[in-house]
RNA sequence: GCCGUUGUAGCUCAGAGGUAGAGCACUUCCUUGGUAAGGAAGAGGUCAUGGGUUCAAUUCCCAUCAACGGCUCCA
């Protein structure tokens, strides 16, 4: 016999070889129906692998994450079976559970497209082959074995792979007529996938190397119920009207106009408005935190960019030089403002007094992003950064690099962006021409962020490979509607461009010394702060941020001119509003307005004109009943303060 | 940049080898109303652009441009 326990520290005694299925058998019934996927000693297995020694266990359902990654998983391996039954000769790349469901990356073969309408065959044959329960059969073969396996699919993807696997055993997975090289975990069978939707058909490079052949990948999502999925797909159309592109457009805040060109954003007059309180909100900040803004021009030599590295690393995949009718002269279209900002530093000699220096500007920048590659607000051609330069002494660095920190988390309490993630890019050590600098400099500023993030008790992920060519970052990433990820803040430490731009400060020593440089833009830039403000916001914007903070309602053109009278009130007391006199009945401005997502709907009639009062409605909350507008503007003063954490 | 999809009125979308339609928005008129859609009339489109096939193309084919879903990239 051997001892089970489990998360509840109970422990129970079972037979030498007892599977998870059978543990769940022994619990209930039920339970036996609905595990998915066990973990014995913090190894995810399947729930048929016989346990066979003291374990401790917890089975996974669906609702736990282990649970739906076997799931789907499994789905993927029947997705595959599927396949393989329709395109004869069609070979299999990887095909992993991800967040939302699973996919494919296959090879249908050479001259054979797979488009988006030969999927709904692909998920009945899935159903089909669902319903003949198979069960997913774990085989432990030799790496040769496997090899030979392999080779007689004449499977090239497959057999890459396991020729990059360790000499030692290599598991197969069988359902069916398919055999997959697979770790597991899977179901005990194909049996409980009972709804599928195959969600859509792209190209993906084999391995992720664009030099490499694309293949394509088909993603998909199935559950054990057909109303699962149903309210999956519901979900996901609620989600789509929560995209920044599509209520960008309804609340006339952005546009983009293929005769400006692509990736080129045009704030509308409400976008504009909103971008420039956000603004105005972070210069506040800043000011307290002792910056001082200053200006560049949007061009600079092309030396410049030269000089920082800039040039060399992206120079020509970017927008192109501008010439000039003098010979030679060549001018960039700024991708950065940092080497403008060093300039400045170099306007006079630095003292170690005056350290640190903290230079801001929104500086806007012009990048050529892939064509492939723009999206919306949050990646495009033309962008302004709220953008800042400290330059410091070695010695005040971790000072310095805390204090942005409480910027950005400031800033993100303050919108309510409660579901970031903080990410440390470290540069990858396997790839070190990708980087500019020496090896001194790196372990020096990776170290200064490393222990600014511990000493902030900030729950970090280290992502290796993800730092700028000059230096390392801390990211704060910031997920949009449907699940992608988007880096918002950055903070980064660089020793490199002090070098390269020979800034230096004269020390107590009286002798020269370098200086350290942090940048960082706690929105990262406007453009793609404000679509996920959107997104997270669904447009429903904070009072003190949103374009009109009220409109005013006549009940009839009768009260037009008392509607006039509030209005003016109104904007005398800085408070934002318009009015909606439009020959309308009541009810129909009420669901104009609240559609356009105004917070508060002033309705004026007889009554409210003869008491000198205001009606006040809520948006999403109904009627709030009658008070002068002198209480209403105290009223919408007193939220603001209150949401800007003033009170 | 690569793979796939899409492009019809300001917006959301129908439609078909014989040169266009709805709802909303807009304009005018009627209505003057009390907390999420009052009524009527009108105006608005080289059917993304350029080629080709055809007696005839917005519809079929090709190219280009742009948008969308991914991949790669992201200073």
């Amino acid at each position: 016999m051997i001892k089970i326990s489990f998360p509840d520290q109970s422990v129970r005694e079972y037979p030498e070889g007892v599977s998870g299925l059978d543990i769940a058998q022994s619990l209930s019934h039920q339970l036996a129906k609905e595990v998915l996927a066990i973990t014995v000693n913090n190894q995810l297995m399947d729930v048929t692998r016989p346990i066979t020694t003291d374990a401790s266990v917890k089975l996974h359902k669906w609702d736990d994450v282990e649970g739906k990654y076997a799931f789907w998983h499994s789905s993927a391996h029947l997705m595959a079976e599927a396949l393989q039954a329709l395109y004869p000769g069609m070979k299999f790349g990887i095909g992993p559970a991800i967040e939302n469901g699973f996919y494919y990356d296959v090879d249908p073969g050479d001259g054979v497209v797979m488009k988006e309408t030969d999927l709904a065959a692909v998920e009945a044959k899935m159903l089909e082959l669902a319903r003949q329960k198979n069960s997913f059969t774990r085989k432990d073969i030799s790496k040769a074995d496997a090899l030979a396996y392999f080779q007689t699919k004449n499977d090239g993807y497959k057999l890459e792979l396991i020729n990059d696997l360790e000499d030692g055993t290599i598991t197969l997975y069988e359902q069916g007529s398919f055999t997959d090289l697979c770790r597991g975990p899977h179901l005990p069978g194909t049996e409980p996938i009972k709804a599928v939707k195959l969600l859509s058909i792209a190209g993906a490079y084999w391995r992720g190397d664009e030099k490499r052949k694309q293949l394509t990948r088909i993603y998909g999502i199935s559950f054990p119920k057909q109303k699962m999925l149903d309210e999956y797909l519901v979900l996901l159309e609620e989600a789509k009207k929560r995209d920044h592109r599509k209520i960008g457009k309804e609340l006339e805040l952005f546009t983009f106009s293929s005769s400006v060109g692509q990736g080129l954003p045009l704030w509308l007059p409400k976008g504009a408005a909103l971008r420039g309180r956000l603004e105005d909100f972070l210069k506040k900040i800043q000011r307290q935190y002792d910056y001082e803004q200053v200006i560049t021009p949007h061009i600079g030599q092309k030396e410049l960019y030269v000089t920082s590295g800039h040039y060399a690393k992206y120079g020509k995949d970017s927008f192109q030089p501008i010439n000039t009718p003098a010979e030679g002269e060549e001018f960039l279209l700024k991708p950065m403002n940092c080497p403008h900002h060093c300039e400045i530093y170099k306007f006079k000699p630095r003292s170690y007094k005056d350290l640190p220096i903290r230079y801001a500007e929104f500086g806007t920048v012009y990048r050529y992003e892939q064509s492939g590659e723009l999206h919306g607000l949050t990646r495009v051609r033309g962008f302004t950064q709220d953008d800042a330069h400290i330059f410091c002494r070695p010695d005040q660095l971790k000072d310095e690099f805390k204090k942005v920190i409480d910027i950005v988390l400031y800033i993100f309490k303050t919108l309510d962006f409660a579901n970031f993630t903080t990410q440390v890019s470290l540069r990858d050590p396997l790839n070190q021409e990708k980087y500019i600098g020496s090896e001194e400099n790196w372990i020096k500023a990776e170290s200064a962020i490393i222990e600014a993030c511990e000493e902030k008790g900030l729950e970090t992920i280290v992502e290796t490979g993800e730092a700028a060519f000059y230096g390392p970052k801390l990211d704060f990433m910031v997920k949009d509607a449907l699940g992608r990820k988007w880096q918002l803040g950055t903070i980064q430490v660089d020793y490199n461009l002090p070098e390269r731009f020979e800034l230096e400060y004269v020390g107590a020593d009286n002798q020269k010394h370098r200086p350290v440089m942090i940048h960082r833009a706690p929105f990262g830039s406007m453009e793609r702060f404000v679509a996920v403000l959107i997104e997270h916001t669904a447009g429903k914007f904070p009072l003190w941020l949103t374009p009109e903070q009220c409109v005013v309602l006549p009940i009839s053109e009768k009260f037009n001119d008392y509607a006039e009278k509030v209005l003016k009130l109104l904007n005398n007391s800085d408070i934002r509003a318009v009015i909606d006199d439009r020959n309308e009945k009541i009810g129909k401005k009420i669901r104009d307005n609240e559609l356009k997502r105004i917070p508060y709907l002033l309705i004026v009639g007889e009554k409210e004109m003869e008491n000198g009062e205001i009606s006040v409605r809520k948006q999403g909350d109904g009627d709030k009943g009658s008070m002068t507008v002198n209480s209403f503007v105290e009223l919408i003063n007193q939220e603001v303060a209150t949401l800007l954490g003033e009170v």
